[in-house]
DNA sequence: CGCTCTCTTGATAGACTTCAATGTTAGTGG
DNA sequence: CCACTAACATTGAAGTCTATCAAGAGAGCG
């Protein structure tokens, strides 16, 4: 159960250790803690920064047209709109795709402790270029390869992401999305993300039923999505 | 003929002003200068951060298919790699779209004023954010708008960030992308942008001749491609 | 003048979407 | 425990958008 407070510091100082001094600022920062419900768009409370703490959201834009796009996928002790600390809120949705646990904290009193602390904003910079590298690669994704490559790709990074939680490989992901939301998120229909899923259990590289993920023949899916399992990995130059 | 050192001040104070001692941390920054033909990786000398004083950059990947897709475009003023300052490179790879003067700065030095300069620290993060800012934009381009939206939002887009640097708006953009490369920034064949294009000059929206483009209907190209013309342009936080 | 690069055009193929219906599952309340 | 509902998954058929292939036309350049 950990609280707002260990997963902004955790967040902060990966690879990176911060100073006792910097760490105790972190503990002190006033913190709120908010429980949603599936499907609820996270309330965008002025000026707060929030954390997942437990669960999954995804931000999204909504076109004119009515459909809708993902951009981004985030799961525990990720910190989805870091960007909030410099420009106002960009037009991105975030919406919750788990029962979540949700930590807030006050945008302005990260600014002053990013404005105090070097290691505090040594940390934020290196959250906001992971976030942009996986976007990037989500362009690459969409833009270059065919639906069953990319639907592949995304199975392979979000297992990567969850491996990286829990320290292991896994015998089985759980991912709850539907396939719909697989659809918004790599730019398919819903209809084709089925036939593409099928696909990959028929090549028996992949297995899935109610929302659990297993992943029969790594090696090859990771092939097949042309996926760099180092992309998210890499070793910080400092 | 902006310096090395210009550039970096603009780009680190825009819409919020540092302190003098800032100003001339930034200004004595020991820099280097590059001059770079059409259609070259930019190098990757070590340990540099680089910034385009002059000229076109694309950023891009190459599929293990061989097809290439362009995940940013970057004009005058820009610093493409800003991420450099945190993880080591990703993959990315850099190349001039027209003669270029590129400007180098030490990435450790500036890491260093980083830790010494909020204000520095700041305009990082804003430089940052406005990457991802605009990363997520091409996600939702990509992932669901038809061919011929996708390609008027591009040029919508540039044509703002053109505008920026000029200050107004123009009779004319010069934008010198080939019609592959605007197939490679939009996820589309060359082939079916050059029928694009065609269309949007059917349509009275789009003129281009010898890379240049002149915009005959502004408003009515914004609203085909769906553009936010603010989306760039959001006041900062602070 | 020939070379290369880019743009243009037509024909054909294929990937993916859309529409519509059916099946499956889990949850709810009687 | 069963009927009922809603959400999600699955399937088929038809259609559309975009890719691919191939060839020719211009334009710039040595």
């Amino acid at each position: 159960m950990p609280t707002t407070n260990d997963v902004l510091l955790r967040a902060l100082s990966a690879r990176y250790s911060l100073e006792p001094w910097e760490q105790s600022a972190l503990a002190a920062l006033s913190s709120r803690e908010l429980a949603i419900r599936r499907d609820a768009v996270v309330p965008d409370e002025g000026g707060m920064l929030f954390l997942v703490l437990e669960g999954w959201v995804c931000g999204y834009k909504i076109l004119n047209s009515g459909e809708r796009q993902i951009c981004a996928l985030h799961v525990d002790g990720d910190i989805p709109d870091f960007r909030r600390l410099v420009l106002p809120p960009a037009g991105l949705e975030y919406r919750s795709l788990t029962v979540c646990r949700i930590g807030l904290i006050s945008a302005a009193a990260m600014r002053e402790l990013c404005r105090k602390s070097p290691g505090v904003a040594h940390g934020v910079m290196r959250n906001l270029t992971v976030i942009s590298t996986i976007a990037e690669e989500w362009i690459v994704n969409i833009g270059r390869r065919r639906a069953i490559n990319r639907v592949a790709h995304l199975i392979c990074e979000l297992a990567v992401r969850l491996e990286a939680i829990k320290g292991s490989i896994q015998a089985r992901y759980v991912i709850p999305l539907t396939q719909t939301d697989i659809g918004d998120a790599t730019g398919l229909s819903a209809v084709h993300v089925n036939r593409v899923l099928q696909e990959l259990r028929t090549k028996r590289l992949l297995e899935f039923r109610g929302g659990q993920f297993f992943i029969l023949d790594r090696q090859r899916l990771i092939d097949l999505a042309g996926f760099d399992p180092e992309y998210l990995d890499r070793a910080p130059s400092q």
